[in-house]
DNA sequence: TTTCGTTATATAAACAAATATACAACGAAA
DNA sequence: TTTCGTTGTATATTTGTTTATATAACGAAA
């Protein structure tokens, strides 16, 4: 009857807290864009304090670093996502897919 | 290596809000085993007042009331799940673990 | 050496969420 | 009719979270 939609979230924790999860993912996409850490908070209409705090416990828990961050310099600085964070974005993109995906599917032999 | 965890949340939404959640289902149980809306809360930890918003708002999504509240009788009165509440604790339960194992089936094929 | 806009950091202010408190309504049983 | 502990509801208080603000550090380039 389709009364219900199931809703899902996922995350991946590594040893101290939080590794990937949506918004983490989605700071990375709009750094990507803008080049900075406060543009994209600004894009994003998220405090630069916040954005910095996610991109500094995402780099914590990752192996190799997702960003690099370079004060000073040219233009003030900036901020790159590497090859290793387009690779988390895939990563987690894709996992969400496929769950969300398998959840409607157990759902839908449900009639709930 | 298993230097990652894998998290996920699942919640069923209906026609205006949230159906089942897990604090909503963790909360249903407590009643079982108390008989009441405000003991289940203070054993939860809760305040009674958020008690009865999860109580109410499940209740108004559900086609079938899944908890029966009676206010003044023997006792005071209290709170009962019915069998259609039973049913949506196990199905939610079901669902949750399913979610969690494919998941943790995913990536365990991808050695992060 | 000066300039630029960024990163990095601390603190104050604003806002949101949860809790505590109080009290009326309820109705079966004594 | 009185009693009981619950449900139902509103409001004040507290707590926690988020944002705003300010300022130092940075370092390549002009």
């Amino acid at each position: 009857m389709m009364s219900y939609k199931i809703k899902s979230r996922i995350w991946i924790e590594g040893k101290k807290g939080t590794f990937l999860a949506e918004g983490r993912v989605a700071l990375m996409k709009q750094i990507i864009e803008t080049g900075s850490i406060s543009s994209a908070a600004k894009a994003m209409k998220m405090s630069y304090k916040k954005a910095w705090e996610i991109i500094d416990g995402m780099n914590k828990e990752a192996k190799k670093p997702l960003v690099v961050r370079v004060s000073g310099g040219k233009g003030g600085g900036g901020t790159q996502v590497t090859e290793e964070g387009i690779k988390a974005i895939k990563l987690f993109d894709k996992l969400n897919k496929k769950c969300q995906k398998y959840l409607d599917k157990e759902v839908s032999k449900l009639d709930l």
